[in-house]
DNA sequence: AAGATAATATTAGAGGTCTAACATTATGCG
DNA sequence: CGCATAATGTTAGACCTCTAATATTATCTT
């Protein structure tokens, strides 16, 4: 059933190209890094988003939950599921605040960090191969190009 | 409780501006922009994925719930659901093929087709300004950097 | 013609993400 | 001090997305 009556475009082609809109192109370049990542990652039994907030917390040990969802730019909700996940499996601890009774402290567990080094090996590689074929100056650019996009999200 | 210890970075600063690593650069451009679409299509009740799979229907009507898997790089089920939604909302209707009954072709109904155009000029906005202060070769540059980075979502 | 293979559509289950609403605790102002 | 405001954490509900499994229908092989 591949082409029925008016032969419909493959993967690349057609709007989906380098001639197709930004912001299409953008989803399908971040949905097919995100797939990347979650199937390098998945014997691991651990989820793309899970890395992310696991490495902000082994960069900034001891955040809270509202800290984490703002370096992040995700909303607190949000955050409360990863971390939940995170915590079940082990991986993060958490602890009231000594003053503040209301903050819980997150901690990454010794399991967490020898998890979080596995994992880094991985991502990285995948990273590297999204500059093959392209010269620095080309790097520049979509760098600056995709730190603009990245800001103001309510604008 | 801004800083609380040891100072938290901004956004855009640290791990997460120009410098930061590509993969979480993309992340973050990719979902700063789904949520500006997403607030830009909230009044007229319709969801950017929904938005993506109107427009495909329209560009080839008639195709089925496999054939917008395909063309739009998502699976099956993630298009049961948002064709599902479309048409809950009177957007699409479904018709068994003459043929082949287990084909169910997807039309674009006459609401639909005006829903679309009142998203287009303001997805098209949105599109627009991603390009605001880049020269055309480095728009080229990014163009090929998200149409690389979009291909093969499995190796 | 009969059985094996492939394609289509759906359901179930898990996880991520948002908005809206709520409960609890700090902080600030009169 | 006491109340208003803000910050933190959570729950509820909706949608998107994946993998895995199932049912139905077409097609291919022998």
């Amino acid at each position: 059933m591949r082409n029925r009556q008016m032969s419909l475009p493959e993967a690349g082609e057609d709007k989906r190209g380098p001639e197709g809109r930004l912001g299409y192109l953008l989803r399908q370049a971040a949905a097919a890094h995100r797939l990347r990542m979650e199937r390098a990652l998945a014997d691991l039994d651990i989820t793309p988003p899970q890395f992310t907030v696991l490495t902000m917390l082994a960069s900034y040990p001891g955040c809270s939950n509202a800290d984490i969802a703002r370096i992040a730019v995700l909303t607190a909700p949000t955050v409360t599921v990863i971390v939940g996940n995170l915590e079940a499996r082990g991986a993060v601890t958490r602890r009231r605040h000594a003053e503040h009774g209301r903050i819980l402290h997150i901690d990454v567990s010794a399991q967490g960090l020898a998890l979080l080094e596995r994992c880094r090996e991985r991502v990285h590689a995948l990273d590297e191969a999204l500059l093959a074929g392209f010269a620095e100056e080309e790097e520049a650019a979509v760098r600056r190009w995709l730190s603009a996009a990245a800001r103001d999200p309510a604008a």
